[in-house]
RNA sequence: GCGGGUGUGGCGGAAUUGGCAGACGCGCUAGAUUUAGGAUCUAGUGUUUCCAACGUGGGGGUUCGAGUCCCUUCACCCGCACCA
């Protein structure tokens, strides 16, 4: 009987189901093991062979440490909030719930049909009201610290679609929709204070296991830089100051002019009346440029005078005061001291504009470039002579003494815009009072429920389409009789996926986000996997909401995923990023309908390292499925029966139990560091090696089935009934390998005369370097190729090899 | 430009602390078998001028010995984008 994998899957995954095999009790009293997929969006497209990867990958590790003895928490759910479904919802009048409610399913289906170890009695729905309940309970504890807020920022508003887009949707100034112009149009928004923890989010970094690449983009985006705020004051203006912020203040001797970032507000104040026109200008240029042509970094610098000057508070000299569109206003205080000499980006604009460069740290040729380097400054009063450390504490300490400045740090990281206008998303409870106060929605109405509706249609105004809803914006409150008006911002597409790991700890509580005794056990996550695309904002804001939650006493530790892994992608056979306009997506449904579930999952572990970038291979997968077909001709006879080849008692060569013990070792080994291909070959080894005997111990089959079965677990389980188990292998040991068997007495040592290999000796194991040195020296085809040659040094290592160095 | 990463056969990829380069798979070749097929089994398969030499993107170095360490250079991928 050929292996169809058809029928085996669909048995094995009802076999599951009905008995429960995956479900994870919090009461066992085995070691834990939390390992967790990054959550999917269910997109209507479905699945993509992306996915299977990474998930593959955590349930080989759940499978394996279930069978290690370990209690696996290994959940599943749905981040089913986001635009797809909104802007469907406002294509075809539909309900959007009904749509991601479709989508799930088909996900679902999917998902199912691979054969993972989920426990689906804890599947989360970000857009479950029992779930987001608790996403704006976690909100309402922000607003409470004050670590949420709202503020005018300027958003991408489109006059003719009457909304506001997200980035993503503007292109080139455009709406991604229609071709409509898009406007930056402050509008009140809430925000979330996430700096105020970017100290923390960078220096617990330091403590995780994660890849060096994700910390480092983590690092950059958080930005932090130490230097000092200097304050300048204004020529003729004494009630005014511009504070600068710089990393080198040992360099404010060498400032010879200011500039103004083109949105400052104190421009106006300032321009004298000879140069206004300029200004004036010059900022309506910048305005009219977008975001693309002003980071354009190819370009010249550009800029204008103000016709002001700034006192240099160290010097006293009076400096010009610029304004350039390469001082950015979001950054430090949107106004720098410019240091020709010892800053390149200064320096070309005070090459351009003709403003004098002041060497003040010695070293470089100013004539060429500015010179960023270290060394002794110079023209610098007291810091002559000082090394660049010694420089900035030295002025630190003296502008801190004659109050013009202090020692500064700024982060790159800008607070979490959090809102959006938009219908599906988690409402955000509060309300706006009629007497211009906010009032949070309290506790015990939570969740605060998005109002059904039959027609979802943009505001016009800006606001969400939650604004047309009358009757669920307008509320009295009971108490006072006061009315408001619900907010009618949601949360983004970031907020249930920030703290989801919590929740499948405990999913169905309803008192609490999840019970403490739970999230003691269970956290933090010791396996996270998903794709590099979320290295920073999502894997940020999670942290930042665990901190949060941390600092409230709500969960037991500091950071959520102590490993996290990203997967590699999967390009097409072209070796480009798959995509439909290549043609070369590859759809997983047509490969579990074709190969199986078993041979997908096994050659997208053996295709590579889990986080390289690999090629799909059609051939590739012919070579998977051949493997399965080996493996199942070896164990099973046409008839459908075990194979004689397993036999209780065989005995076989020591040869080949050393090979089987190998196999465990090595499998277990290289499961447990992620390894799976070069697992997957050992497998493969074993079998190649199985093909050569007669008889194997039932034994060794069941070890080996053992090995195989967290990789390709339905043709597995098969095997392993027909060895005569009525229970799931999930339920079996994994195997363990006899040191003693893998012991070597004989070992081939290879014997080089100037690091070419020349001859082999098998010798006992550790024989002395003495030893090794004799018989090497006493081989007969060494003797016949040392005969013209004089033996300089002989290096021995024992159980390795020996050199021989000779001219 | 800055930060991170990767370069190994025809292809995907293996290779502890520096110690037999190319495990395993694909592809290819040959043989066996068969109801002749994109099946199976067995063997072979880095290159070349094949008793030997050369070979891990290029160049240089350290070392008895380098895919592995150091310097330099090139190519590609990912992230950031004038962050003062």
């Amino acid at each position: 009987m050929a292996f169809d994998h058809r029928k085996i899957e669909a048995r094995w995954q009802n076999y599951w189901d009905d008995h429960q095999t995956f479900k994870t009790h919090d009461d066992s009293d085995k070691p834990k093991y939390y390992v967790l997929d990054m959550f999917p969006y269910p997109s209507g497209k479905g699945l993509h062979v992306g996915h299977p990867e990474g998930y593959t990958a955590t349930d080989i590790m759940a499978r394996m440490k279930r069978m290690q003895g370990f209690e696996v928490l290994h959940p599943i759910g749905w981040d089913a909030f986001g635009l797809p479904a909104e802007q469907y919802a406002l294509d075809t009048g539909h309900d959007p719930a009904d749509f991601t409610e479709q989508n799930i399913a088909t996900f679902k289906k999917q998902i199912k049909s691979l054969g993972f170890s989920y426990d689906w009695d804890r599947e989360l729905n970000t857009t479950d009201p029992e779930y987001y309940k608790w996403t704006q309970w976690i909100f309402l504890q922000l607003y409470k610290k004050g670590l949420a807020y709202s503020a005018e920022v300027p958003v991408n508003w489109c006059p003719a679609l009457g909304t506001v887009l997200a980035n993503e949707e503007v292109i080139d100034g455009k709406s991604e929709r229609g071709g409509h112009p898009v406007i930056r149009k402050p509008m009140r928004q809430w925000m979330l204070k996430i700096t105020a923890y970017a100290d923390r989010l960078l220096d617990d970094l330091d403590d995780l296991d994660w890849p060096d690449s994700i910390k480092e983009m983590q690092r950059n985006w958080i930005g932090r830089s130490v230097g000092a705020e200097v304050q300048f004051a204004i020529d003729g203006f004494e009630n005014e100051k511009v504070t600068v912020f710089t990393t080198r203040p040992d360099t404010l001797f060498g400032a010879t002019y200011m500039v103004l970032a083109p949105e400052h507000k104190l421009i106006d104040k300032i321009v004298t009346p000879e140069q206004k026109s300029a200004v004036d200008q010059y900022r309506a240029d910048v305005a009219a440029k977008s975001d693309l042509e002003r980071t354009d970094l190819a370009k010249t610098k550009t800029g204008a005078f103000t016709g002001a000057y700034a006192i240099n508070p160290v010097n006293g000299k009076k400096v010009p005061i610029w304004i350039a569109d390469y001082v950015l206003i979001t950054y430090g205080s949107g106004a720098i001291m410019a240091v020709p000499g010892h800053d390149d980006r200064d320096y070309e604009f005070a090459t351009k504009f003709n403003l004098p460069i002041v060497e003040v740290v010695a070293g470089g040729d100013l004539s060429k470039e500015a010179y960023t380097g270290d060394g002794k400054h110079v023209n610098s009063g007291f810091l002559d002579g000082l090394g660049k450390q010694e420089a900035i504490a030295k002025m630190i300490d003296w502008l801190v003494a004659h109050k013009v400045g202090s020692r500064k740090v700024t982060y790159r990281l800008r607070d979490w815009l959090f809102s959006r206008q938009r219908y599906w998303g988690e409402p955000i409870p509060i309300i706006h009072m009629e007497d211009g106060s906010l009032k949070a929605v309290p506790e015990e109405e939570l969740p605060l429920r998005l109002p059904k509706t039959k027609n979802i249609k943009p505001s016009g105004t800006g606001e969400s389409p939650l604004a047309n809803i009358t009757d669920w914006i307008e509320v009295t409150v009971p108490e006072t009789g006061m009315k408001g008006r619900r907010e009618t911002n949601t949360m983004p597409q970031w907020a249930g996926s920030s703290w989801y790991f919590l929740r499948y700890i405990d999913p169905h509580n309803k008192e609490k986000l999840a019970d403490p005794e739970k999230l003691k056990r269970w956290m933090s996550v010791d396996l996270y996997v998903g794709g590099a695309e979320h290295a920073v904002l999502h894997l940020l804001y999670a942290r930042f909401w665990h901190k949060v939650l941390y600092d409230l006493g709500v969960v037991p530790t500091k950071e959520p995923f102590q490993k996290l892994v990203n997967q590699g992608m999967i390009l097409g056979t072209n070796h480009e990023k798959m995509s439909k306009s290549k043609g070369n997506v590859i759809n997983p449904d047509d490969i579990v309908a074709s190969h199986g579930a078993d041979t997908l999952r096994l050659y997208e572990m053996f295709m590579g390292p889990i986080d390289a970038a690999k090629p799909w291979s059609e051939t590739g997968i012919d070579g998977s499925r051949r493997f399965l077909d080996r493996i199942w001709r070896l164990f099973v006879t046409s008839e459908g029966k075990l194979s004689e080849i397993v036999a209780p008692n065989a005995t076989v060569s020591e040869e080949f139990e050393k090979a089987y013990h190998q196999t465990v070792k090595k499998v277990s080994e290289d499961f447990e560091i992620m390894h799976f291909n070069t697992g997957i070959a050992q497998l493969m080894t074993f079998i190649n090696e199985v093909y050569k005997q007669d008889k194997i111990p039932a034994s060794m089959a069941e070890g080996f089935i053992k090995l195989l079965s967290p990789v390709a677990p339905h043709i597995s389980e098969e095997i392993w009934s027909l060895l005569g188990h009525d229970q799931s292998i999930e339920k079996s040991m994994w195997p363990v390998y006899d040191a003693n068997k893998l012991v070597e007495e004989q070992i081939e040592i290879i014997v080089q005369i100037n690091g070419k290999i020349r001859a082999r000796l098998n010798v006992d194991k550790g024989t002395s370097r003495d030893e090794l040195e004799k018989m090497a020296l006493g081989d007969e085809q060494i003797k016949a190729q040392l005969a013209e040659k004089s033996i300089k040094k002989v290096i021995a290592v024992p159980d390795k090899l020996v050199n021989i160095v000779a001219k």
